[in-house]
DNA sequence: CCTATAGCCTGACGGC
DNA sequence: TGCCGTCAGGCTATAG
């Protein structure tokens, strides 16, 4: 679930349910999430809980796949959320409707609570104090759909690299935001096959590109990155085997490209070069 | 620079 | 039904 639209989709959940609220308490489930070695497990539980306790939540910001949260309006220090494959946000108040998985539990002074939920706790929740720091010691790229992250700025990205243009679109550093489901989509879109290199796609194609990418984000999060919502131009409800193309109702083919399983259509997706 | 692999963690699914 | 292997929308570290 988590790439850049499902992310984007829960700030927006976070931000109409809880800002502004005090937090009554922290309750972590599952210390996996918070990143510690075992012997400071505890410490980093109880910074955690120091850190938020009696604060609240003022306001969200979001690059690529990570959410950041401003504890109160003029502090700057940001509690951290990333989703891993399996990760989510739910709001709740009575405890008969706690979602199953629910690592870390945030309560309101209103009796509701904002639960951190990651089946396979692959996430990540911390606290830090500067997000641009932060962005640069992970090393990540320009967000997908920030609007300073124009074509020049891509095409400069990728100027004398080689990789399969999958693996680029993946490619957190170069770009924040896309995973495998949503580098399937943008590629579907621009007719582009997964392994193709991306040196060998022409400026014409790496320019349509870029804005397949913009416009598949951002009309991923009009449908709340919902796939039954989606047109019924997307491959994303269809990219499982035995699927079809819903265009032109090719089988679908998969094929691996950096360990994952990219679908495509035969037919709509020339391997272009290489 | 690039690819492939394993590992983290848990659950779902298919085959026998 | 149970057991087992494989795979899954993430990221990191490592080797070649």
């Amino acid at each position: 679930m988590p790439e850049l639209p499902d992310v984007e989709t829960m700030r927006r959940y976070l931000e109409s349910t809880s800002l502004h609220q005090e937090i009554a308490g922290v309750e972590v489930h599952a210390a996996g999430v918070v990143p510690s070695e075992e012997v400071i497990e505890q410490t980093r539980v109880k910074e955690l809980k120091d850190a938020l306790t009696g604060r609240s939540f003022a306001s969200t910001r979001r690059h690529g796949k990570w959410m950041f949260i401003a504890l109160d309006e003029d502090s700057d220090e940001f509690l951290v959320l990333h989703f891993g494959m399996t990760g989510g946000l739910k709001y709740f108040k009575d405890m008969e409707q706690a979602p199953e998985y629910d690592r870390v539990l945030f309560r309101f002074t209103n009796g509701y609570q904002l639960a951190y939920l990651s089946m396979r706790k692959l996430g990540e929740v911390a606290v830090i104090d500067d997000v641009g720091r932060f962005v640069h010691e992970k090393g990540l790229g320009p967000d997908a759909l920030d609007p300073g992250f124009d074509l020049a700025t891509f095409t400069d990205a990728v100027e004398g690299r080689r990789a399969m243009v999958k693996s680029i679109l993946m490619d957190q550093d170069t770009i924040a935001g896309i995973g495998n489901v949503y580098s399937d989509e943008i590629l579907f879109h621009a007719g582009i096959h997964p392994r193709t290199t991306i040196n060998h796609l022409g400026e014409e194609t790496l320019e349509e590109l870029f804005h397949t990418m913009k416009d598949v984000l951002k009309k991923a999060i009009e449908y709340q990155a919902e796939p039954e919502q989606f047109p019924e131009s997307f491959i994303t409800r269809h990219r499982h085997d035995g699927g079809t193309c819903p265009i032109c109702g090719s089988a679908l083919e998969s094929v691996k490209v950096s360990s994952r399983t990219a679908y495509y259509c035969p037919n709509r997706q020339r391997k272009k070069g290489c």
